[in-house]
DNA sequence: TTGCATTTCAAACGTTTGTATGAAACTATC
DNA sequence: GATAGTTTCATACAAACGTTTGAAATGCAA
């Protein structure tokens, strides 16, 4: 069995570096000086640079999904098999929010690695990107299930906008802060998820919700 | 009087290669051999790449806002300075969309440029992105007028999500597309608008409105 | 220990990048 | 049409990049 000590570590640094500059300027040089190891280990290891920032997407896109999908599962059968919308939307959008808003010391480097990704769009991980379509998909039969007298063209509309207001505001929270000058709180992790899913409950019902999780659920 | 035939090419084929493909693989001889000029040219007119890629984006990011506010002051003086908040955001938001959708042989370059721009924020223009700040105020304080009684919280926050889900939807109209199988029409600019407008405007004031162009106005 | 396979390492390779140079071509003024 | 200033051009340069190489080091079974 061959070690696999410096595989992780090369894992571990480049996801690190990646997500806090961005893949345009990180090199190789850059990635094996974090981790420590030899120029050569990259191509050692994984064949290419490309195949290991593939490797690091696959590995964490599939992290992300089953974590969304298991807050799903967990929504659908607080709701008895038709979920709550707002909880479905949860689902969706909670577990990139948590993990790149909130106090520094405690925002995860694989969400924020993953914004990267939806943000620079290198080809190496644009080839793969597909099966993300069939990911969304279970999320909007699950709207489906919540709100049957919608339309599916409207379901995919807010699906579509609930992504879009989650994502800018994990890229660009930077910019609200010096807009507001502080005064939208985008480290306020719950109250930001509750905007989000908020406006995308309006988007689809039309009714004014609060988004916020009703207090049975946020108690657990 | 120097002659500017050459400087005015490179510009133009800097900005169609960067629309098209981005600036992470666009090189100097990329752009000099659409443009038909000698390699030495940008840096004898433009002093280095970077200073290219800055004059673009401020000579594009001038026009935009330039147009955003034409078509701010137009809905101003339409609700005699009480703009309806629906105008204001349309004038927020519509430039980019019409700019960057729609059928393929309208869809202008300088739009899809500024989209790049959002997209990959390269280092010679996220030291001049600043000033679009300034531009934003001057969007809070028309909506200000036109909801007096909402917090300027909201107002920050309606104004985000606005530019999110027209921001994404210029940048992701492939996925929304895919996912629906074509039965989002991201094609059909207005519409595409109206919804953007209408969810941002119940993320306002919880009401439920189209977010179309008013009868009388879209008549001119 | 011996022998073999795996892993590390320093060094180099071939490209590609943005930029610099100096001569040639052009333009306009007198 | 000679001169000075501007622009073009082929070419070169240094730096940085991902990748390759072959030898040294290491791990492990016999």
């Amino acid at each position: 069995m061959p070690s696999d000590q410096t595989r992780t570590a090369i894992l571990a640094a480049a996801e690190r570096l990646y997500a806090e500059r961005g893949f345009g300027d990180v090199t190789l040089r850059d990635i094996v000086a974090e981790a420590n190891v030899n120029l050569a280990a990259v191509n050692y290891h994984f064949g290419s640079k490309d195949e290991l920032i593939a490797e690091l997407f696959v590995t964490r896109s599939l992290a992300l999904n089953k974590e969304r999908l298991r807050e799903l599962r967990e929504a659908e059968e607080a709701g008895a098999g038709r979920a709550d919308i707002a909880a479905v939307l949860r689902a969706l959008v909670g577990p990139t929010l948590r993990g790149c808003l909130g106090p520094e010391n405690q925002r995860s480097t694989p969400a924020r690695f993953m914004i990267r990704v939806s943000i620079e769009s290198v080809p190496a991980i644009r080839r793969i990107r597909n099966r993300e379509i069939d990911h969304l998909r279970k999320f909007i039969a699950a709207m489906r299930r919540s709100l049957p007298d919608r339309g599916d063209v409207e379901l995919y509309w807010g699906l579509h906008f609930a992504l879009a207001m989650a994502q800018q505001t994990v890229r660009d929270s930077e910019r609200l802060a010096k807009l507001s000058e502080g005064r939208c709180d985008v480290d306020d992790v719950d109250d930001v998820i509750a905007r989000v899913v908020g406006v995308a409950v309006m988007a689809l019902t039309g009714a004014k919700t609060d988004g916020r999780v009703p207090e049975k659920l946020a108690a657990r």
